[in-house]
RNA sequence: GGGCCAAUAGCUCAGUCAGGUUGAGCGCUCGGCUGAUAACCGGGAGGUCCACGGUUCAAAUCCGUGUUGGCCCA
């Protein structure tokens, strides 16, 4: 063997060669031969450097977070950023590839936490800042290494040596730097706003840090009585513990609420609630009767007074001017009592009406959750444990008109799963709001494959976004760089505000001495460092940055900007991200915010948004439903380059994916039948010394199969090139196995057997191996980026030139090449070859056996054109002696079929009869006039139709374009070289049970059991012993029964037949 | 409660933008081929195109209302 052939020649491995190659496609060897290869070949970084002249592709990776570990979902969305990240490369471009980790945040400090025993924060201060802060680093670092070696499990080629991390200084000061650019342009501000508070955490959350769950919460109906005239307002509300806090109550000016008189146990009170919901309301209360004392709007409510009703239980209530009265709110609805209990110090919308009304801000409430001394009776408590005694006392004061218990989705902390509490409190933000304009703006400037993602989700997302508090109570994050004076007032700190934007700014402005180059930004390094301006000294806040603002600077963090600013200029903004649809509102959009907050851009210039790996029943993934797949396991079954061309042969646009072993099985087998289209010419070029490598078009003849393969291939090329352009990576996907599966296995594979089989040297042969090698080489190369293991494995084995075969360039299509007329025909050929061989099983002929004659009628031209110029490919392919193309098959014989709705009416009686007598009567009988009961009948034309059929021994099937109509009589001649391509046959699997070489010489016996069979056979001893490359004929096959030989009895057609084959020595 | 996406053969999905007899692969089944041999090819069976209503000569496709699932938001 050539050592052009011998590939992996590198030390220590065991070497591969063509020898090496598995009958069967074995993922698991192949994947660790080409692991160990790509090693010690520096594969990647050759692949690199193979292009690191090309122009520039920022690609940026969106940083996954380091609590957890790799699941089918990142597995996904890793594998289509690799494919996408092969494929530019091999399109000529030096492409970002730098990986990224989210290593920040409340989850890490929450798993720390759960490792320590901690409860609260408390137990952190305790155990000390410092120490606590360093155990989450060790927890995202040991995470982070983790999912290194999860993510290069299934061959992603990213630049691990060197990802970059948010906790870094370097990240860091990035985050400092966009953000120092925020309060530049005057959107930094503090403020104060409701948040959803987590009471155990004791921090702020941002709206996608709440996660909504079902619970049973209170569900209370309280009476405020009126100050100035009978009766009470009714307030539903699922909160007690927020009562204390009532400022207002709020009606929706426009509806009409009724003034009730209800009795109840002898007694009467006055309820004002809103006219739909009186029936409700009145059967909450248990009432007995009622009567409808007043009809009035919300409008004529509004300034009516009431006194609190927990008045008397509390040390302080809202009783500052504009409060206990009512107000219209436009988050009134007829639902419940129509009247709406207000706390402007908890409830969001509430907190805004409240704002809007010049009301002051009340809240009574820690930010962990209990009440103050404000509170009096309830001072200490934690708010949700305070709602009983609240109940109870509004009961005993007799306020409760009726109080139960409802079932309803309600907020909890995304990390500890503890409910938020709606409360008031100061918060750093970045007022967004006031830039909505330039979001949309910029918005539009980013093209997303999906389109709708960014016109509908996206666009409706940013309208309604509200300003993004970044602040964040806790330890474990980017500290916010703000500094304030010292006595600052508490309620105005933005007033004076100093932001730092770079660590050299920091080292030049504190007071301390720090090296910029060593200081790590985290707390508490930073907290006790001041800064004196003009007699006045600033001291940091001690909030941190919400993590969704880590990674919404990854476009500069990943080019370690502002520090290092020569790739930046070069290459920001993004060329393109790639993430699952959870990102509209996550990733996409923080970046968006930033971006246009920061520099008025938007970071990314395309967006492709895949979808969420769901069960097989499309549900969600979760360990409580226990449906989960990992990607460890899928690897396992099935491999790493079935998974990943799995994941990226479904839809990558905005779709989930809902998967299923059976399909991944399917992904395989095709895979198999690549690596045997692959396999299956090596014998045969090793044999004849044919370099697949020095594969050329020009040496040796084309034929018209070859030519029509390499036609297919681009066009192939052509729709792989255009379904990338617009990230429709399914597409190109399904495209390639396609022609592999349809095309190349199914048609070429089949066509060219022969040639390749022949013992001689020839043009024809030389043609079919350079053809085969073209295709192989650029299927190999558009797979690439989508099996990267299989592909280096098959590239290596037929050509090796390069180090890697992702170093090379993706194929394009060459016109040159490309005949789409021979396309058509061959489309054609392949209707008229699969018609054939139906009419061929309905006729009862296997193809071994030739048929004298096949008639293709069409009154299709092109159809008859296609048909003429493939005349020689269709006679080898059907096994036929003769074709015909007519516009009508002349030997149809017309059957008459009697139609008795003509019939019977005409003969009445005699009609049975009559049908028997047309029943498969030919035209000319009819024509010549049926005698029924000795009496020529006459019969109208509507009383018979013909059927055309064809005669015996003929069977037609139709097919797109006409009938193909296959004559299966037999002849001698045809008998003979049937009986005799059969023992041929059976010789082969012998031959092939030996497990002989190829060219191994036999002596061969035939014995037949039927002396005219037996003349057939001998008829044909030439044909037999040139198949089965036989030398010499035994007398009887028994004397092959020797150690080498192999003796068997067959049944052909019903003869036995005892065939001896005996390798020549 | 709201927004977006999806629902087509037993399974996975095309087809929907631009209305005109629903297709493919897998699976099942029957047959064929084979020095690619645990591969390959053909035939067949298999459909309430989620439901209901509307527009239209004609609806899987367009419109409306629901149902189920997914994501996001409240």
């Amino acid at each position: 063997m050539g050592t052009r052939f011998a590939v992996f020649k590198y030390a220590g491995a065991e070497t591969q060669s063509m020898d090496d190659i598995d009958d069967q496609y074995t993922p698991a060897d192949v994947e660790s031969t080409v692991d160990e290869y790509w090693d010690d070949a520096n594969a990647y970084e050759s692949a690199k450097e193979a292009h690191a002249d090309d122009p520039p592709f920022f690609f940026v990776d969106g940083p996954p977070y380091t609590s957890g570990q790799m699941h089918l979902g990142t597995a996904w969305n890793k594998t289509l950023k690799d494919a996408v990240i092969r494929h530019k490369r091999m399109t000529g471009h030096r492409v970002t590839d730098r990986p990224g980790y989210d290593m920040h945040g409340l989850p890490i400090e929450v798993k720390v936490e759960e490792e320590l025993g901690f409860e609260n924060k408390r137990d952190i201060e305790e155990y000390g800042m410092e120490p606590f802060i360093q155990k989450c680093k060790e927890f995202a670092l040991r995470n982070r290494a983790a999912m290194d070696e999860d993510f290069k499990s299934i061959g992603v080629w990213m630049d691990w040596e060197d990802p970059y991390e948010t906790i870094d200084p370097e990240y860091m000061e990035a985050a400092w730097w966009a953000f120092s650019n925020v309060a530049d342009n005057g959107l930094v501000e503090q403020g104060k706003r409701s948040v959803s508070q987590c009471p155990r955490c004791e921090t702020g959350l941002a709206n996608n840090e709440v996660e909504y769950e079902h619970v049973d919460d209170p569900s209370i109906y309280v009476k405020f009585p009126l100050a100035d005239r009978e009766g009470s307002l009714v307030i539903w509300t699922t909160t007690p513990w927020t009562i204390p806090a009532n400022a207002f109550v709020a009606v929706d000016e426009e509806l009409t609420y009724n003034a009730v008189r209800a009795e109840k146990g002898g007694e009467e009170e006055v309820l004002y609630v809103a006219e739909e919901c009186v029936e409700d309301v009145l059967q909450e209360g248990r009432y007995e009767d009622y009567e409808i004392e007043a009809e009035l709007s919300g409008g004529d409510m509004l300034g009516w007074e009431y006194d609190h009703p927990l008045a008397d239980r509390v040390a302080e209530y809202a009783d500052f001017e504009g409060a206990g009265q009512v107000y219209a709110a436009d988050y009134v609805e007829a639902d419940r009592t129509g009247l709406v209990h207000s706390a402007p110090g908890h409830g969001e919308e509430d907190f805004h009406r409240g704002s809007e009304l010049g009301l002051e801000v009340f809240c009574p409430v820690e930010p962990n959750g209990e009440f103050t001394a404000a509170a009096g009776e309830y001072a200490g408590q934690f708010v949700r444990d305070a709602n009983d005694g609240i109940i109870d006392d509004l009961v005993a004061d007799g306020h409760m008109l009726a109080h139960g218990t409802v079932n309803h989705s309600y907020g909890h902390c995304w990390r500890c799963d503890t409910g938020i509490i709606q409360l008031v409190t100061d918060q750093w933000f970045i007022s967004i709001t006031d830039v909505k304009e330039d979001l949309l703006d910029n918005m539009a400037e980013s093209e997303w494959h999906p389109g709708w993602a960014r016109d509908n989700r996206f666009r409706d997302f940013i309208e309604d976004a509200p300003d993004w508090n970044v602040s964040r109570q806790r330890y474990w994050g980017v500290p916010i760089p703000i500094w304030v004076p010292e006595d600052a007032d508490a309620d105005h700190l933005d007033e004076d505000m100093i932001v730092v934007g770079t660590r050299e700014e920091l080292a030049e402005r504190v007071e301390e001495e720090i090296d910029p180059e060593t200081i790590d930004l985290h707390r508490p390094a930073v907290d006790d460092l001041t800064i004196v301006e003009d007699d006045t000294t600033y001291r940091r806040v001690e909030d941190v940055f919400d993590v969704w603002l880590d990674s919404s600077v990854a476009t500069w963090g990943t080019l370690g900007y502002p520090s290092n600013d020569e790739s930046h200029d070069e290459l920001w903004p993004a060329d393109l991200i790639i993430e699952a649809h959870d990102q509209t509102r996550g990733w996409f959009w923080s970046q968006l915010g930033m971006g246009t907050a920061a520099v008025g851009e938007i970071p990314y210039e395309e967006v492709l948004m895949h979808g969420f790996a769901n069960d097989e029943d499309g549900r969600k993934m979760s360990k409580s439903v226990g449906n989960i797949v990992t990607p460890e396991e899928a690897i396992d079954r099935a491999g790493r380059d079935p998974l990943r061309t799995y994941l990226l042969s479904h839809d990558q646009q905005g779709v989930d994916l809902a998967f299923e072993w059976d399909g991944l099985g399917e992904i395989q087998g095709k895979l198999n039948i690549l690596w045997n289209v692959f396999r299956f010419p090596l014998e045969y070029m090793e044999l004849d010394g044919y370099d697949p490598a020095e594969a050329d078009l020009s040496d040796g003849e084309l034929e018209l199969v070859d030519e029509w393969v390499l036609s297919r291939l681009q066009s192939v090329e052509t729709e792989v090139t255009e379904a990338w352009a617009e990230y429709r990576v399914s597409d190109a996907v399904n495209a390639i196995i396609e022609f592999v599966t349809k095309d190349v296995s199914r048609f070429y594979v089949k066509a060219v057997r022969d040639r390749m089989w022949e013992e001689a040297d020839s043009d024809t042969k030389r043609g079919a191996y350079a053809t085969l090698a073209t295709v192989l080489d650029e299927v190999i190369r558009l797979l690439a980026p989508i099996a990267p293991y299989l592909t280096e494995r098959m590239y290596q084995t037929l050509d090796g030139e390069a180090t890697t075969v992702h170093a090379l360039s993706y194929p394009e299509p060459d016109d040159e090449l490309h005949d789409s007329d021979l396309e058509r025909d061959v489309a054609v050929l392949r209707n008229v070859e699969e018609a054939a061989a139906n009419a061929r099983q309905q006729a009862g002929r296997k193809l071994r056996w030739p048929v004298p004659r096949v008639v293709v009628e069409t009154d299709d031209e092109e159809v008859a054109e296609a048909v003429r110029n493939l005349e020689e490919l269709i006679l080898d392919r059907v096994n036929a002696r003769t074709l015909e193309v007519t516009g009508a098959f002349d030997a149809l014989v017309e059957t008459a079929e009697p139609r008795m709705s003509a019939i019977g009416p005409a003969f009445g009686g005699d009609a049975q009869e009559v049908m028997a007598a047309v029943q498969g009567a030919t035209r000319e009988e009819v024509d010549a006039g049926l005698v029924v009961d000795g009496e020529t009948v006459e019969l109208d034309d509507e009383m018979v139709e013909y059927v055309a059929e064809p005669p015996e021994h003929v069977t037609g099937v139709d097919f797109d374009g006409g009938t193909v109509y296959v004559d299966a009589s037999l002849t001698p001649e045809i008998e003979s070289e049937g009986y005799a391509r059969d023992v041929i046959r059976r010789i082969q699997e012998m031959r092939k049970t030996l497990d002989l070489d190829v060219e191994a010489r036999i002596r061969v016996g035939v014995a037949v059991d039927d002396e005219r069979v037996a003349g057939f056979v001998d008829d044909h001893a030439d044909l037999i012993a040139g198949e089965v490359r036989a030398d010499a004929w035994l007398d009887d096959p028994a004397d092959a029964a020797t150690d080498d030989g192999l003796v068997e009895e067959w049944d052909v057609e019903d003869v036995v037949v005892t065939l001896g084959i005996d390798p020549v020595s």
